[in-house]
DNA sequence: TACATATAGTTGTCTATACCAGTTCTGTTT
DNA sequence: AAACAGAACTGGTATAGACAACTATATGTA
């Protein structure tokens, strides 16, 4: 079942096939799981081993206990999109839509004095600007436009960019996102927006502007997001203290 | 140090005792507290005990912990804007302006399908209902309306809601807002929204609905605002994972 | 039938130990 | 003085076992 000899730990090997098992449909919402004995019994590993798995996918609201009772499958929580960083595409897995992308441009041009500032560049320095449209279930959602330090990334290609960029970067420079920063405003579509996201002029527009910083503290990336408002609402939770 | 035979878990007992030490100052943000083995030591429990109190409280953002150096002190999220709940009045002084309030009305009238859905009422329920405006450094920001369940707070009076309304929530019924979910959307200005906050008709306008939790589940309050978008970004920061 | 009691199952807490992997300091050698 | 090697630290992973607290079910008794 588990491998042994892996550098993976154990308990990070039954969370995956925990995971895996939720995935497949083996486990639904409410259901209870094995006891952590009868697990520790067919993985071959110590009970603690076991908790120290299901700790971890509790804290990361996959599970949760009842004392005496047992361990249960969690509700999938739709209603916290945007807790950790979200792509596109899982939001709108998560409002059970499905999410295409489709690539409008993709070129190399001097930063404006905002771009450059925002990703801490000499004005004039190189950056791509990648604009996208974003759709759920066939229709326009959003317009897209991310812009990055030609510095950072020289070998970025179309392709790279419609893969999955993150991996990509994770790979290539061994960093990945720590944080961003979000601004959300309300504007009115201009003609470009509105023919591109199918509404008529003047319609409301739900503007995402999102900065992201790597985990050694570089900005790596400005994505300027317009949404449908008649579509998409941004949704998050927040808490006290 | 720790009392043995008390109700409370070690680790409970630990972990309280560690941000205690925090709060009097001992422990400052980047400090590297005793190791696991020094503390297990001190507190006469196992390493894995101290182990446990530790691992909660890194999942809570107090320490984090790094491999060979040790366990530090985290520093104290204050680049956080939205991330904890923030008054209007907070929000604008973080932005360098000053907030002020206006009562426009406040009455009670039976609840809608809409806020009785989300105030968890039985339909036709009275609801008080406060309508603000909000301004900042003397200009509209935004209309702000609230929906408050009557039998909640059958008390409710003009004055209070001009106060602390919080303040008196948790000394009249003994409960705190645990949580909100926040929706945010664009729309444009209708001719009320316009009026008030003197910006022409089908201007953008920002949406954001806050539905509040107390600390027994219970929904507390539907707040509706709608701010001008010309002055008002919603900002927040977001972390990975 | 109704109520108490046992009992077997669950998670919760805790111990004592062991070894691994990464970091830092220290003493020795060059 | 600089470079290396190793010791002594750090947290990370894992074991085997114990008892407590709680829940559900079955059993016996009034």
């Amino acid at each position: 079942m588990l491998d042994k000899r892996s550098p993976m730990p154990m308990y990070y090997q039954i969370q995956e096939d925990l995971k895996q098992r939720m995935d497949s449909g083996e486990f639904v919402p409410g259901t209870m799981i094995p006891s952590e004995r009868e697990l520790s019994e067919h993985y071959d590993v110590s009970r603690m081993t076991v908790r120290q798995a299901m700790t971890n996918m509790v804290n990361d609201g996959y599970l949760y206990r009842e004392k005496g009772k047992g361990t249960f499958i969690a509700e999938q929580k739709i209603e916290q999109p945007l807790q950790g960083m979200t792509s596109f595409t899982e939001d709108m897995k998560q409002r059970g839509m499905e999410a295409s992308s489709r690539l409008i441009s993709f070129e190399t041009i001097p930063a404006t004095v905002e771009i450059a500032k925002k990703l801490n560049l000499d004005e004039s320095e190189d950056v791509f600007r990648v604009q996208r449209i974003r759709s759920a279930d066939q229709k326009p959602m959003a317009v897209e436009t991310t812009f990055l330090p030609v510095t950072l990334l020289p070998e970025l290609t179309e392709e790279i960019v419609q893969g999955s960029l993150y991996q990509y970067v994770e790979d290539k420079l061994g960093l990945s996102i720590e944080k961003a920063t979000q601004m959300i405003e309300a504007t009115v579509a201009d003609d470009h927006q509105a023919t591109l996201l199918e509404v008529p002029r003047n319609s409301a527009v739900l503007m995402i502007e999102r900065n992201s910083i790597l985990t050694d503290g570089t900005p790596f990336e400005v994505v300027k997001s317009a949404y449908r408002a008649d579509r998409y609402k941004f949704i998050s939770d927040i808490y006290r203290s």
